[in-house]
RNA sequence: GCGUUCGUGGCUCAGUUGGAUAGAGCAACGGCCUUCUAAGCCGUGGGUCGCGCGUUCGAGUCGCGCCGAACGCACCA
């Protein structure tokens, strides 16, 4: 146990007490013990404000509370209890805890940052899930490094996590994909033929098609129109997935389970519609097959069927999320743009009619992205083919910065992205500033060796006593809660903030505490603790996504 | 018009589920390299947390109403 629970323990056995004596008289629910790190050291080293949270349902005074609390706890590992503010505790450990706490971590290092396995029913995340009609833009990068951050993080706090990819790979706009490579196709022979207007007119079209030209030149020249769109439409697929497949792992991204929406058709899809009928949420009008979703929140009901027999994207959405479900997940989770949010009503909607408890479906939005350069808004425009691919932005500010960059904020927030920045070799950059802190630490370990010192099992960890020694290790023992709070929210930002802190942290330790040259055993203590550190940057790094280079 | 998200120093953003004197980075200014990487460190100035009302011991955080921005509101995907 750690040092936290071992206090949240002592509070609670504290309030027992206090209760079985009848000074707390009980007329709620008990708030959950929070201990927090205070924000400034004067605060001792962890603290609650649970007397605050419980003043009213034992309708007794805060700071009563507190010391009635306070007066029940005896333990060897405390210095102190203070009472302060409205009714705050501050706990204030004794050295030694600190010190035992350091060399837990230390003798675990390789599982620190791993938290025990929660035994959860799997959580299914899926993202990404762009047309395999095109390249990656810079928002699908953006829902890239969020969604497998998430994946790194839940899967660090314990959580059992199955990723997974919709390919819409049916519908209208493989027919597109078929007809604009068909158009290439064509002109390159020296046809006059005329691009569709709902085609796609990105440059990639022309590397697709020059791709199947240079394997199979101009056998399919020859047949008729709708045999050629066939096997067209089949060769620019695969060709579009494996385009889409590399650049997602060159982006450090992969996926337990690619799932295509053809599979849905039309058996799946048709199955879904038949248990919505026999439930009496489908009904008919104008020709068509409608789902009553106004009746679970939606604004308005929705077209399943077309007048033309055809189903709607949404019914193959049904199906799929239908399918999720019964694929037994705990929680479902869908990353998605900000741009499709007008979807979640009527997809949640449906899962309602269909007997699914939709409040296990989790739909989290990613707002949108602007690129700047030289301080001017990039435009992009997916019609005109002159927006920024996310192989383009890898090229040019690499996969490192790209990701956290993409990482650093809030999904919630719309993202400004600084090409120039993102570029920059200097402080300014935080990417660089972390990953140059562990390279600072990877240099010194180059170097012991040649000045008669070495790691050992043991060191004596209670000689490192200066401030900038003791907030590196604090900082240091937050990593395991930021994580956890990481997973709950979903909020990858969290890990990249605490690993910038964490460099600075460090960054101030290395100005302020010397390894070569010092007293042996202080020597090794340090080293011991500059080990854990990088240990820590590396795995969050690694959360991140975000390579550790050992020297810079 | 309706909906979702956002609004915090000049700029870009955090803010630990409502707590202690609101924090970083950039930009500005001033210091620190004959010793482990100066891609670093230390310091100074800069805020009516969009506006108003409410909830309570306590609000940047919750509720309501305005104002502003982005994105949506298909028998497209």
């Amino acid at each position: 146990m750690d040092v936290k629970n071992k206090i949240i323990d002592a509070i609670s056995q504290a309030i027992k007490q206090a209760i079985d004596a009848g000074i707390f008289k009980n007329t709620g629910e008990l708030p959950e013990i929070n201990l927090e790190v205070p924000p400034k050291k004067e605060f001792g080293d962890y603290a609650t404000n649970f007397a605050m949270q419980s003043a009213k349902i034992f309708h007794t005074n805060p700071r009563k509370i507190a010391e009635e609390i306070k007066s029940r706890i005896s333990a060897d590992w405390l210095e102190k209890i203070e009472i302060a503010g409205a009714g705050f505790m501050n706990f204030y450990l004794k050295p030694d805890v600190i010190y035992n706490e350091l060399k837990n971590i230390y003798t675990g290092l390789e599982n620190f940052g791993q938290l025990p396995n929660k035994n959860n029913a799997t959580i299914q995340i899926e993202y990404v899930s762009a047309n395999p009609t095109g390249l990656l833009h810079v928002g699908h990068g953006r829902g890239a490094a969020a969604g497998s951050a998430i994946v790194n993080i839940l899967r660090a706090a314990g959580y059992n996590v199955e990723s997974e990819y919709y390919i819409n790979d049916a519908g209208n706009q493989m027919e597109n994909l078929a007809k604009s490579v068909n158009a290439r196709y064509l002109q390159h022979f020296g046809k006059d033929v005329e691009f569709p207007e709902d085609g796609y007119h990105g440059a990639d079209i022309f590397d697709t098609t020059n791709r199947i030209i240079e394997r199979d030149g101009d056998k399919y020249l020859a047949l008729p129109e709708n045999e050629r769109l066939k096997i067209l439409e089949d060769l620019a697929y695969a060709d579009k997935l494996a385009e889409l497949k590399k650049d997602l792992a060159a982006f450090k991204v992969g996926f337990d389970v690619w799932f295509s929406e053809r599979t849905l058709h039309p058996d799946k899809i048709n199955d879904a519609i038949k248990v919505l009928r026999e439930r009496g949420e489908i009904y008919e009008k104008d020709g068509a097959l409608w789902l009553a979703s106004m009746k679970y929140g939606d604004d308005k009901d929705r077209v399943v069927i077309r007048e033309n027999g055809v189903p709607t994207y949404l019914a193959a959405d049904i199906a799929y999320h239908k399918n999720k479900f019964e694929r037994g997940f705990g929680t479902l989770i869908n990353l998605w743009g900000a741009d499709h949010h007008g979807y979640i009503a009527r997809v949640k909607a449906a899962m309602t009619a269909l007997g699914f408890n939709a409040d296990n479906l989790k739909i989290l939005l990613l707002q949108m992205v602007s690129l700047y350069r030289g301080g001017e808004l990039v435009k992009m425009s997916k019609r005109t083919g002159e927006s920024i691919t996310l192989r383009e932005l890898m090229e040019e500010v690499g996969t490192d910065a790209a990701r956290y960059f993409f990482l650093m904020r809030s999904i919630d927030s719309q993202l400004d992205f600084d090409l120039d920045l993102a570029k920059k070799k200097s402080a300014d950059n935080p990417v660089y500033y972390i990953q140059y802190a562990h390279a600072r630490i990877c240099s010194i370990f180059r170097q012991v060796e040649e000045n008669n010192l070495q790691l050992i099992d043991a060191p004596k960890f209670n000689m490192l006593v200066t401030a900038s020694e003791i907030d590196l290790i604090n900082k240091i023992f937050e990593y395991p809660n930021e994580i956890e709070k990481a997973a709950a929210e979903f909020a990858p930002q969290r890990i990249a903030r605490y690993v910038y802190d964490l460099a600075a942290q460090f960054h101030s330790f290395y100005r302020d505490c010397r390894i070569l040259g010092v007293d042996k055993d202080l020597a090794q203590a340090r080293l011991a603790l500059i080990k854990i550190t990088a240990h820590t940057i590396r795995h969050a790094l690694n959360l991140l996504g975000v390579s550790a280079p050992t020297s810079m």
